[in-house]
DNA sequence: TAATATTTTCAATAAGTTTTGAAAATTCAG
DNA sequence: CTGAATTTTCAAAACTTATTGAAAATATTA
């Protein structure tokens, strides 16, 4: 397969993944094409690649720059901004994994606090059913929001050494 | 807080929380109302709690069967047939993780183990920079595959005893 | 500073997804 | 078997989300 064509799989590919993991295919395209592209790209040049309008690769490259997995980049000489992706790939898993905690893990285990508050007689099976499952799901919860704590600060190197050890 | 708006109020943030990870959001609902339901459903029970139309039960009913969140039961004497979610957290998350692994993570190292195998000269920096991105990939995919694996199989005492020995 | 290039915004529109509801199919009791 | 109860299907409608593109804002050069 010629590089041309493998780049447009890869990206292709990697929208329809994202879609699956609540992320808009478009940004999850971006992304794709600049984590496989040697070079820094302009708005334009990701416009032409991917065919999408000015206003979507502006707004879709904001957000990955919130993300913290794509980069402005000044290049001398050059008037355009340019942009780069994160290319250490579990940099980037630890980006996301931190940011989807911050955003979804963190409110849900808060929210399921005040849940377990539920008036009435903890004996009646119907209390018990919602405590016993809020609770079952916060405390399964609790022991993801440490695991990822830890993944997060890791690096490869001892995620696989040390991680994996458990993981044979 | 009363045990009808704890249970409203479950039922809908699960219901939000589950588009964020390409659910459908009332496949979700349907999910948290009977994992907080004490007694099954019956597809009525269902469309009168969450004010939602006959069709739509069914179907996300169906998709929920499938992945074996939920199953039918049988009461006897009674014509209709009834719902229940399997109530165990930890076989809840296993059961998730394993299909989504299934559907998503499996054919995505497949297609990585193709790409890379794309034509021309590996010192080129364009060629190197996507087999380097699309390696680096699948290096991080292929231990989330191990670890996924022994998580599916592991039960929460295991789990929670011997894993968070290491995440101390 | 003015002229020009570039980026950003956002209302309108398009595309995609979910939901409805009524008809068809199936199940079940008598 | 018959008829009523129940479940399933699926085309059309409603809703949600993503995209466009042109105008406004900003930045850069001379």
């Amino acid at each position: 397969m010629k590089l041309t064509d493998a780049k447009l799989q890869f990206v292709a590919s990697w929208g329809a993944f994202g879609t699956h993991w609540g992320i808009n295919r478009t940004m999850a395209q971006i992304h794709a094409l600049l984590l496989v592209s040697a070079d820094p790209l302009t708005q334009d040049d990701i416009m032409e690649q991917l065919n999408i309008s000015r206003g979507n690769v502006n707004m879709n490259i904001r957000e990955l720059i919130d993300w913290a997995l794509v980069d402005r980049v000044i290049v001398p000489g050059e008037r355009k901004e340019f942009f780069s992706a994160e290319k250490d790939i579990w940099k980037v898993s630890r980006l996301i994994i931190k940011e989807r905690k911050k955003r979804e893990l963190d409110p849900m285990l808060k929210l399921l606090d005040q849940l377990k508050e539920v008036e009435g007689d903890k004996k009646d099976k119907h209390i018990k059913q919602f405590v016993d499952t809020v609770s079952g799901i916060k405390r399964l919860g609790e022991q993801a929001d440490k695991m990822l704590d830890v993944v997060i600060k890791a690096d490869e190197h001892w995620f696989v050494g040390s991680l994996m050890k458990v993981f044979k």
